[in-house]
DNA sequence: GCAAGAACGTCAGTATACTGACGAGTTGAC
DNA sequence: GTCAACTCGTCAGTATACTGACGTTCTTGC
C-alpha cells in the first residue's frame, strides 16, 4: 500500500499499460452486455454520435474525431453502410472526399441505445468510491490530452 | 470542473470506456517507439514476462495469467515460436497441454529490454502529478479487480 | 497556370481479441 | 469401470487498429 509509484515491479499487475489493456478488454465486454440486443460494437456507436453530432463530416475528419485511423474508420464505415444505419455520398465540393450521413434508422437506433450505453460508462466506474470516480475521469482525460499526437492517429478537439 | 460524474453528456470525452479505448492505444503508441529496436508487441512482452516467472505454463493457464483468450494466446505464441524466443512442448502428464518455455535467446532479449518497458509505462503516466501517480494506478487496479471475470477472459492470480 | 507537395480514400499485410464449434484427452459420479 | 461432463488446444469467422504504399484530387508557391 506503498504511495511510491513502483514501474519496475515483477508484476504485470502494476503496471499502467497492462492495466489499461485489460481495463479496455472489461469495458468492451460490458458494453456488449449492455448492448447485446443491437449487435453493435463500442466504436461504431462512436463514429455513430460524431455523425449524430456532425452530420456529413469525411473520413479524414471523422478519424480524427475519434482518435482512429482512416483505414479503420473506413472499414467500420462498410460495417455500418452494410447494416443500414450509415449512408456515404461523395462530395461535390472535393471529389477525394466521401460524406457519412446517420440513416433515420440509424438516428432511432442510437436513440434507443441511449440507456445502455449510459449503463456501460456508469458501471465501469461504478466499483470505484462515488467521490473518486471524477478524479479518476480527469486523470485519464489528462493523460490522453497529453499523449495525444503519437503516432498516424491523433484527436483533433480535444 | 464539476465534481459530478456526467456520463450522459454528448461528448465522447467524458465518457470513460471511450477514455480508455484511446488511452490503450497510446500506451500502445509508446510501448513501439521505446521498444522499437526489439520489433515486439505489449502482449508479446507480457507473455514472456509470464514464462520467466513460470516456465512451463500451459496455454490456458498462461492466457488466465494475462487475461487473453486461449486463442490469442494460442496465436501470440505461434509467432514468438517463430522468433526463436519462445518454444513449447507437449506435457507428459497431461496429453492436452501444451507447455511454454523462453528460449535462451527470449530471456536474454526480456532482460535487455527491461530499461525500454520501464520508459514505456513511466511515460504513459508522466503527464498526470507525481503525487497523484500512485492513486491512478490503484483506480485502475480496483477497476480491473472488480470487473474480472466479464466473459471468457478472466484474470487468475489477481 | 503549372509543377510540387499535401490530403483523401483504399489496398495489402499484420497483430490483438472475441465467439462458437470441434476433436482429443482427462476427471468424476455412480 | 464406464460414461457424461469438463478441459485443452485449435479452427473459422469477425472486429478493431496499425503501417506502408498507391492513385486520385486539391492546394500552394512561383
Amino acid at each position: 500500500m506503498s504511495d511510491d509509484v513502483k514501474i519496475e515491479g515483477e508484476s504485470l499487475f502494476r503496471r499502467p499499460g497492462f492495466l489499461v489493456r485489460r481495463l479496455h478488454q472489461i469495458y468492451v465486454a460490458i458494453y456488449l452486455k449492455e448492448c447485446e440486443r443491437f449487435g453493435t460494437t463500442p466504436v461504431q456507436t462512436s463514429v455513430m454520435q460524431v455523425l449524430r453530432m456532425k452530420p456529413g463530416l469525411d473520413q479524414a475528419a471523422l478519424a480524427a474525431e475519434i482518435g482512429m485511423d482512416r483505414t479503420t474508420t473506413s472499414n467500420v464505415l462498410t460495417r455500418l453502410e452494410k447494416r443500414g444505419v450509415v449512408r456515404r455520398e461523395e462530395s461535390p465540393k472535393d471529389r477525394r472526399l466521401r460524406l457519412a450521413f446517420l440513416t433515420p434508422e440509424g438516428a432511432a437506433m442510437l436513440a434507443e441505445m441511449q440507456t445502455a450505453l449510459d449503463a456501460a460508462h456508469t458501471r465501469l466506474i461504478a466499483p470505484l468510491p462515488a467521490a473518486e470516480r471524477a478524479q479518476f475521469i480527469r486523470h485519464l482525460s489528462l493523460l490522453v490530452e497529453s499523449n495525444n499526437g503519437m503516432g498516424r492517429t491523433v484527436l483533433r478537439n480535444l
